[in-house]
DNA sequence: CCTCCACCGGAAAGCCGGGTCA
DNA sequence: TGACCCGGCTTTCCGGTGGAGG
């Protein structure tokens, strides 16, 4: 049978399809089919959700004039050949400086291609698990951006630097590698990586130039003053945004994404001022407004509310913890159970010792391996560093020193979060 | 003012499961 | 196949310490 036989073909198939219709009808259940064709007819805030997406990149970036500038400036000497100094970004969680630093790399690169100048720029996220955490990781996602794939283990370090000399030398061109979240990358493989990656100009025929970015401003002391020095040949500072600012880019951002009329009055203003209230990250206005879209459409209202960005704020709240819980490996589990379960003293707080007694029995009760007071120390700071605890270390003087624990989940969630523990644990 | 508790937290080393290579 | 490598998690070891109580 032909199907692509002009019109007449295509009457067939509209029969098909018309007879398939029917049959689907009469086996669909009822209630689902009514659901999805509300679900079509359905109308929603939203034109186009993309805006309102972290990859989202905006034709104009609002409130970072200075900044692109500044990179550019930076930038511009590797259209003649020349290696352009390193550069290193610095700004809070959401002040745009991913954005802004691929932006403007996106368009260095568009003059490069055009005017066919030799330049290569590979962006890498160092924060990425299982891709460029570790200095070996790191120089392998490098070869592999270059065309040259390296196994994902096995080979000895030096032997992955080799690779990737090799790779670089082959193409002859200067490159800009951009690491995001250098800081992490520094945490869990040290500062020599760097080195080692600044010194790779001394032997091979291809610069290289490195643009880090980090929301981390201490970082950059701790670092070997030699890498320091190389790194930050440039530094280019991105302050918060003020809540206008805020305002300014949610409405560029929201006149994409939102059918006309779909917001109500002060929406706008009421997100960015929950945003630069911790300060000024753009990224979770953004997400917030997203969140409480997806809200208002839940509920078939035509508008955004004010009150659904109080829904959405708790909303969001709400998941990352359950997230988080979720994806706890069971050691993690009982450590947190024995936090939830213990009743704290007058203060509301908890000490180390309790915990760890607490945490020792239940593990004989779930035939766990019981792990070692350092380690279930070391696990304990985690929580507190995902903000589900607040753990500070205090003295209690000839009572020693201890850390001080109080619960930072919000009360209503605890019922539920215990259960899904323990159905992990199987107590 | 000194002591001494009960834990903190850095460093190093061991173990395991993943892998390469000759 | 065995020698060797890596990352992640854990243990071992141990020096460090704020401040209540003597």
């Amino acid at each position: 049978m032909t199907i692509s036989t002009g019109n007449q073909g295509v009457c067939i198939v509209n029969q098909i399809f018309i007879y398939l219709h029917f049959v689907w009808k009469f086996k669909m259940e009822k209630g689902l089919e009514l659901f999805f064709e509300g679900f079509l007819k359905k109308e929603s805030v939203f034109f186009d959700k993309k805006a309102l997406q972290v990859s989202y990149t905006p034709e104009i970036i609002h409130h970072r004039e200075e900044q692109i500038k500044q990179i550019a400036n930076i930038l511009a000497p590797s259209l003649k050949g020349d290696r352009p100094s390193n550069v290193f970004v610095y700004g809070k969680t959401g002040t745009g400086k991913t954005l802004t630093t691929k932006h403007t790399t996106q368009r260095l690169m568009e003059i490069a291609k055009r005017e066919n100048i030799p330049l290569g720029v590979v962006y890498l996220n160092c924060k990425l698990k299982r891709s460029s955490d570790t200095e070996y990781r790191l120089i392998a996602q490098l070869a592999a951006e270059l065309g040259k794939n390296i196994p994902s283990t096995g080979l000895p370090t030096e032997e992955v630097y080799k690779a990737f000399v090799k790779a670089l030398n082959k193409n002859k061109q200067n490159y800009i590698i951009i690491l995001d979240e250098i800081d992490q990358l520094v945490h869990k493989a040290g500062d020599n990586v760097i080195y080692n990656l600044t010194r790779l100009n001394e032997e091979s025929e291809s610069q290289i130039s490195i643009i880090g970015i980090s929301n981390d401003i201490m970082f950059i002391d701790n670092l070997d003053p030699r890498v320091k020095s190389s790194l930050s040949e440039e530094e280019i500072v991105f302050p918060p945004y003020n809540a206008l600012q805020i305002q300014s880019i949610l409405k560029q951002r929201a006149e994409i994404a939102f059918n006309k009329e779909a917001l109500s009055q002060g929406v706008i203003e009421k997100c960015a001022a929950y945003a630069a209230r911790d300060h000024g990250d753009a990224r979770r206005a953004l997400e917030l407004l997203r969140v409480a879209g997806e809200i208002s459409d839940r509920k078939n209202s035509k508008i955004i509310l004010i009150d659904h960005i109080d829904e959405a704020e708790e909303k969001i709240d709400r998941d990352r913890i359950l997230d988080i819980v979720t994806t706890q490996p069971k050691q993690y589990h009982i450590i947190l159970f024995s936090i939830l379960s213990l009743k704290p003293n007058r203060n509301n707080v908890l000490f180390t010792g309790e915990v760890y007694e607490l945490y020792k029995t239940l593990c004989n009760k779930t035939n766990t391996s019981t792990l070692t007071q350092r380690r279930v120390s070391d696990i304990i700071s985690e929580f507190d560093m995902l903000g589900m605890i607040n753990a500070k270390v205090i003295s209690k003087g000839r009572y020693g020193r201890t850390r001080e624990i109080s619960v930072e989940i919000p009360e209503a969630m605890l019922p539920q979060i215990k259960k899904i523990i323990e159905e992990s644990i199987k107590l």
